[in-house]
DNA sequence: CCAAAAGTGTTGGTTCTACACCCATGG
DNA sequence: CCATGGGTGTAGAACCAACACTTTTGG
């Protein structure tokens, strides 16, 4: 679970971090620049994004743009940049020396990309197109941020209908080798849930 | 369930409705802008507010701003802007010529005030200080857009632990009168409920 | 054999939905 | 009395978390 960030001169030798940003031109869609920003920096297309908000905090003087609208992307793991001098993977819980602004970006992004999962199988689009179980458990106790009980997880996912099985499978070491399963949603519907308050 | 329009003339006498709108001042943020913006066309402040997102479809000039950076608020029912020239309520199914942006705002804006709904009790603030359970539970049928079960919903809600009786009734015309609640939630701890794919 | 990780069955408790019913009021 | 809406109890189903267990690999 990393954040992307970018090296930036900022005179006189200095470096400092910020996260993948341009401006966007004058005839494309916000999610058009977005895009077009995300591949530059990452070499390649992410598989999943998303508009977070636009961040604002009155600091700027009148005429410079003192406006972010951020975007949250997710790849793969195992996705590298083309070359490591410009952008680089950072833990999320460290960000070295980036301003407070994409600090507070970079916090949003995680929150974002946590309600979505609530409502859409975002998890998928973080894994490679076959993952065995565990792998998907974990990237859900990542996003959730809490342990997962293995025979629930399976269960409800076996409700959900979402995965396939494949068939194959791959020894991790030590252990029993689990089976790799792809991303295959059938069109079920919920009978709609209860209410929560 | 409205949407507040205010009237534009658009020069040679001819009027078209917009949302709310204003420009960002160079030193306050964009919730402040947003809070002086709404403040300014209703009459009062609204009981909730939170960000929807930037918009901006690229078919603006260089040098206009081309980006839309929209909010939601609600207030209670019954509230009435200052006066009737400027601004009205409109319902949300039929907007009358009112731009395609502001069009897709007002959708989006419905979007996030539901999903909003589902993890924070925002409905609340939608409603009076004090109200009856069924005027609640139409608010909730009204923002997601389905029918609850009366016996659940009161359940859930008793569980939840966020409404107090007044004691106080209200006849209503027909059939027995209904007692007054107040939001008076109590801090309890969900104990972290299933997964939901 | 042993440790480690995958995968499964069962059980008890909680929550949800739907139905049925009673209560109070206006007409 | 009756129609209407408020309010409540209960039963069956669905759901969920935890435990216990078997299976299959590497060392």
């Amino acid at each position: 679970m990393g954040v992307l960030l970018q090296n930036e001169t900022a005179g006189r030798g200095r470096t400092s971090a910020t996260l993948p940003w341009g401006a966007a031109h004058g005839d494309e869609t916000l999610d058009a620049a977005a895009l077009r920003i995300a591949r530059a920096a990452l070499g390649t297309t992410p598989t999943w994004m998303d508009q977070i908000g636009a961040f604002g905090d009155g600091n700027g003087h009148p005429g410079s743009a003192d406006l972010s609208v951020a975007f949250v992307g997710v790849v793969p793991p195992g996705t590298e940049p083309p070359n490591e001098d410009d952008a680089r993977w950072a833990p999320l819980g460290s960000l070295p020396s980036v301003s407070s602004r994409h600090r507070t970006i970079a916090g949003a992004a995680f929150d974002t990309l946590r309600s979505r999962l609530e409502r859409y199988p975002v998890a998928f689009r973080l894994l490679p197109a076959t993952f065995t179980l565990s792998e998907l458990q974990h990237t859900y106790e990542l996003l959730l941020s809490r342990k997962l009980h293995k025979a629930s997880f399976r269960r409800a996912l076996q409700t959900a209908g979402l995965v396939q099985a494949t068939g194959e499978w791959r020894s991790e070491g030590r252990g029993r080798p689990a089976q790799l399963f792809r991303y295959a949603p059938k069109k079920k519907k919920g009978p709609t849930r209860g209410i929560r308050f």
